[in-house]
RNA sequence: CGGGGUGUAGCGCAGUCGGCCAGCGCGCCGCGUUUGGGACGCGGAGGUCGGCGGUUCAAGUCCGCCCACCCCGACCA
């Protein structure tokens, strides 16, 4: 066995993925079962992933607070889905300071409730409307089975909680944030997600229409990769969040939430990785170039060091490392960073300072086609393109990837054909929550999504064959 | 919670029918030679063999109980 190749993605994809995330450093198993601790590595990774979605929720006039972590067990209770949905994977605090606490805490799975309890507060009037808060932070959910990133029992997110005066304005927020998810995994990670609507069944505990952005994965799986839910007035109700209108009529808000965890990191992971390790979209990457100085000797140190500093110094604004360490060789080097999926690698080395150029290598493009032999004079414009060519490069090879494996079975034996090759179905669907079951049942696939986009026209559900004219997604999920 | 598996150095593992000083590879430390795709030599450091109990002259090895973790299911972002 080589210890120093990963699991090919081929044998075992599970074991490569498990494999990958410790070994690139993102993260690491936590004394605890089902815990994670979040590497600096993976960290700063997270760190440009709320980068960029901070950015488009102010710009969408959102802002940031923090609410607490411990939430009172009754406050649960208050909405009958929601309690059913959650009380299976709860961590309850029932001492606090030595003393057995007079109602139970919970630590919170979501912040529907307390975020409920505290808007019915701060709103009394429709000039207090809309309300529009985000927080960062960390929730608990006490999963049976974990693995890292996709499903831990402490996980860190964003969920952010609106309230509006009217159904409409929820749902165009509701709808807003999900344009925002999508936006965000296509242009920043370069992960061709699908948004759409989820199914009654697979909806959030407590929502009156979920929708969600849905990723395809190496192994062919979905990953549900963000979700944005219209609660319609089912909290306000339970948490009497209501105002006055301009007419001093009472009316109960109308109530949105929406939110991305650090799951995207294992959907990057998944979407871009391959048998050499990570492969990070240049956005995202917390290291974009990393530069390697090759040399045999100290005479040739002294040629190259100067170099390397000198162009280092001319790509302000590009996230790089100088990789100088001495007591390793460059080929292990080149295998260390392609394992932690820094975008673009430079190598200068005598024969490039004699020929004033660098040899640059795609991370993308692994092996001799991916690297090349480029001038010193304008190297930046250079890396700048570069990252942005391999930025759309690993979209558009994602999205072709993904549509390969997309099929339009037409009728129920192609369905379950395709499924169990792991591929995903896009088929003619009439809702029904029975129907659904025994597909998951006898086939394992769930409903995904049912895309926004539809392609008009009318057909015979894959199932019931009844009329219809909504298509659906099916297949495999995490 | 059901099925399967594994706990021996930081990591990956070997350790026969119970036997004498518990080993190998990688990694780590020191010195030297190396350096354009995972370098090599020499010298070192590192162990409560998951825990508790039992059998025995003798337990990493046999028996019992417990614990932890991993994989596959059911459940979920």
């Amino acid at each position: 066995m080589d210890e120093k190749k990963l699991t090919p993605k081929s044998v075992n994809y599970s074991e490569w993925y498990n494999q990958l995330v410790q070994r690139a450093e993102m993260a690491d198993y936590a004394p605890v079962r089902g815990c994670m601790v979040v590497r600096p590595y993976g960290w700063a990774l997270w760190e440009n992933i709320q980068d960029a979605l901070n950015s488009r929720f102010k710009a969408t006039g959102h802002v940031n607070a923090a609410f607490p972590l411990f939430i009172p067990m009754s406050f649960l209770e208050k909405e009958k889905e929601h309690v059913e949905g959650f009380s299976p994977e709860l961590a309850v605090v029932t001492i606090g300071g030595g003393s057995e606490l007079e109602e139970p805490l919970i630590v919170r799975p979501t912040s529907e409730t307390i975020i409920g309890y505290m808007y019915s507060k701060w709103i009394q009037s429709y000039r207090d409307l809309p309300l529009l808060i985000n927080q960062w932070g960390n929730v608990v959910r006490w999963e049976m089975r974990t693995r890292l990133f996709l499903r831990t029992l402490e996980f860190y997110w964003q969920e952010g909680h609106t309230a509006h005066a009217t159904t409409e304005e929820a749902e165009e927020e509701t709808l807003q944030m999900l344009d925002i998810y999508t936006d965000f995994a296509r242009n920043e990670a370069a992960v061709p997600v699908i948004p759409g609507r989820k199914s009654e069944t697979e909806k959030f505990a407590g929502a009156v229409r979920s929708y969600t952005i849905e990723a395809m994965m190496g192994d062919k799986k979905a990953l549900q990769a963000g979700t944005s839910h219209n609660l319609g007035q089912n909290f306000a109700k339970a948490f009497d969040i209501n105002f006055l209108d301009e007419k001093n009529t009472r009316q109960y808000c109308w109530t949105t939430s929406w939110g991305l965890s650090t799951r995207f990191i294992g959907a990057i992971i998944m979407t871009h990785g391959d048998d050499q390790g990570l492969v990070l979209p240049p956005r995202l990457a917390p290291i974009q170039l990393v530069i390697i100085p090759i040399y045999r000797n100290d005479d040739e140190r002294e040629l190259v060091l100067p170099v390397v500093e000198r162009i280092k110094g001319e790509l302000e604004g590009i996230r790089l490392e100088v990789d100088d360490r001495i007591e390793v060789t460059p080929g292990f080097k080149f295998n260390h960073w392609e394992l932690r999926g820094v975008p673009l690698r430079m190598e200068i080395g005598p024969k490039d300072v004699a020929k004033n150029s660098v040899a640059l290598a795609r991370r993308d493009i692994p092996g001799r086609d991916g690297k090349s032999f480029v001038p010193q004079d304008g190297i930046k414009q250079r890396i700048n393109g570069l990252l942005e060519t391999i930025q759309a490069n690993m979209l558009e090879k994602a999205t072709k990837f993904r549509d390969e494996h997309i099929f339009e079975p037409q009728d129920y034996q192609g369905f379950k054909d395709v499924i169990e090759n792991d591929g995903w179905c896009f088929v003619w669907w009439h809702p029904d929550s029975e129907n659904e079951a025994k597909i998951k049942e006898e086939t394992k696939a769930t409903l995904r999504c049912i895309p926004l986009e539809q392609p008009g026209g009318q057909g015979k559900c894959i199932y019931s064959g009844e009329e219809t004219n909504i298509k659906a997604y099916f297949a495999k999920a995490y």
